[in-house]
DNA sequence: TTGTGTTTTACGACCTCC
DNA sequence: GGAGGTCGTAAAACACAA
């Protein structure tokens, strides 16, 4: 969460309006992102600890660009499990990489130890990283149960969120083709990864919108929705993630 | 254990763009 | 007309206080 705070904060991500760019009509401009407020369940704090943002350089590339750094790194190991048939091929998928680099971060720790921060502590976190730990018995079944058959919605597995999570850090629109990607690599259906950007872009709306309203309505109120804007000064690499839409949507 | 509030999937309606 | 966007909503899953 950490580094989708961070990143986030990088107003410039979204830059010129959204309309009039193929496939990417109804692109927001910059500032309907100012914050953004995490992901509940998913608790990044544990990859990346307080201090320790593991995440930004991953997701400090365009994406289109992945193929040189960030994204070998941060997607190569898509499937934790050993052998898993998961998994992207950046180094086909985005030539000219050097898949190099430092070890991946922002993947599952081995062995699903939860890594609690120093503030995690309290009480307040001890739910976080429990979805981690939940055993995935529903991800064979994540695809295909809509209303109309025998489930009315399946649960999506800890892997299956933290991917799509991901992806999501890079950029709020996932593109055609990342998207048939993960749907093949998460065992989801492209309409059921579309879903759950426009879900996850609902829910960072709504965030976002509470956040001003509690801004508004006093500016010293405790933010529960930012829980570590001590962290505004830890901007990382501002200006790496200008552009990464116009290269994701680019296909 | 249970009631209640919140979050997560999934869909339909409607809109814009090509 | 199709694809994909937002918005609103249903209902399952989940969290948590009483």
């Amino acid at each position: 969460m950490y580094v989708s705070y961070l990143l986030d904060k990088d107003v410039g991500m979204y830059p010129g309006p959204m309309r009039g760019h193929p496939g990417l009509q109804n692109f927001p401009t910059a500032p309907q992102y100012p914050d953004y407020g995490g992901y509940h369940g998913l608790s990044l704090e544990g990859a990346a600890p307080s201090g320790s943002p593991a995440w930004i350089t991953p997701y400090g590339a365009a994406r289109e660009d992945w193929g040189h750094t960030a994204y070998p790194t941060a997607h190569t190991p898509l499937n934790p499990s050993p052998g898993g048939s998961l998994g992207y091929s950046p180094v086909s998928d985005y030539p000219t990489g050097q898949v190099q680099g430092p070890p991946c971060v922002g993947v599952l720790p081995t062995g699903h130890q939860p890594q609690i921060s120093p503030g995690m502590a309290d009480g307040h976190r001890r739910h976080h990283y429990d979805w981690m730990r939940k055993p995935a018995t529903q991800g064979t079944t994540a695809g295909g149960k809509t209303r109309t058959k025998d489930k009315y919605r399946v649960v999506y597995t800890d892997h299956q969120r933290l991917e799509l999570e991901k992806e999501f850090h890079y950029s709020r629109y996932i593109t055609i083709r990342r998207k048939a990607e993960l749907a093949v690599n998460l065992e989801l259906s492209e309409r059921q990864v579309k879903i759950w950007f426009q879900n996850r872009r609902a829910k960072e709306r709504k965030i976002n919108k509470k956040r001003i309203q509690q801004t508004q309505n006093g500016p010293n109120d405790e933010d529960p929705l930012s829980p570590e804007p001590s962290l505004s000064h830890m901007m990382p690499l501002p200006g790496t993630i200008v552009g990464t839409m116009a290269n994701s949507v680019a296909q």
